[in-house]
DNA sequence: GCTTGACCTGAAGCGTACTCCAGCCCGTAG
DNA sequence: CTACGGGCTGGAGTACGCTTCAGGTCAAGC
């Protein structure tokens, strides 16, 4: 497929997928008369760099990662570690946005609070 | 207290304060001397904006905030829908970190798999 | 054959969120 | 009274992750 029908599969727009390509994320697919042409798996890695991506990690990392990917099996146990380490910053992180959402819940009850007892004082004066 | 001091009690680096005060998130402190002298509140409302970027708000949203924060209660309505919002996307956010680290387990099981056959061919050659 | 829309390259530009710098001032300890 | 540690300003620089652009090529339909 050429790159259009790629973006479009993807998500990702045609000028990031030849970046990606470019910073060593995706490799160079064939070509005819000059035109990428991909096989239908780049849409799997692109959506697995976009799961990684996800998740927080850098460029960096991920081109750390597609390389290793390159370089076959011998990498494997490393390309592990990297996935294990991430997934403990997602885990971290997720615990951070839980301890961020339970404040958020406090500061809004707070809120509706000072409203009500806002509303309150308004009722009062119109009565007056 | 001095910016130095802050600086220490919130984790956030001296420029970064300024750069904050510059741009409206933090109110303008007295100055003695020339110099900024904060009230101790001010640690308070930054580790609220620490929070909130921990959420993933951006500094404009968190200026926004800051500006309806001061002109009072008029707008507690409007802040408190701000924060609703912010909430909403904290747990999109943690759902899709959720599933991000689903895949990672899977795809590390996938490589404890990999090495084990690997190791297991590795150990056949060598009993040749 | 020609038009039109998709694709190409290399380089420059952009938004976000800082971070650093030069050159200056201030105040307190020795 | 002077040295020095901390603070000040305005402006430039940086890192990351794209995005845009100029100026050209390619290919599929009419």
């Amino acid at each position: 497929m050429k790159i259009g029908k790629l973006s479009e599969l993807t998500g990702l727009s045609i000028d990031t997928l030849r970046y990606y390509e470019r910073i060593g994320l995706i490799d160079p697919p064939f070509r005819q008369g000059g035109q990428r042409l991909y096989d239908p798996d780049a849409v799997r890695w692109i959506d697995f760099l976009k799961a990684l991506k996800a998740t927080g990690m850098s460029l960096e990392d991920m081109k750390r990662y597609a390389l290793m990917r390159a370089k076959g099996n011998a990498t494997a146990a490393n390309r592990r570690v990297m996935l294990e380490n991430q997934h403990a910053v997602v885990l971290k992180r997720i615990e951070e946005l839980t301890a961020c959402a339970a404040l958020l819940d406090y500061k809004i009850a707070n809120y509706h609070e000072i409203e009500a007892s806002h509303e309150l004082a308004d009722r009062k004066k119109r009565a007056r």
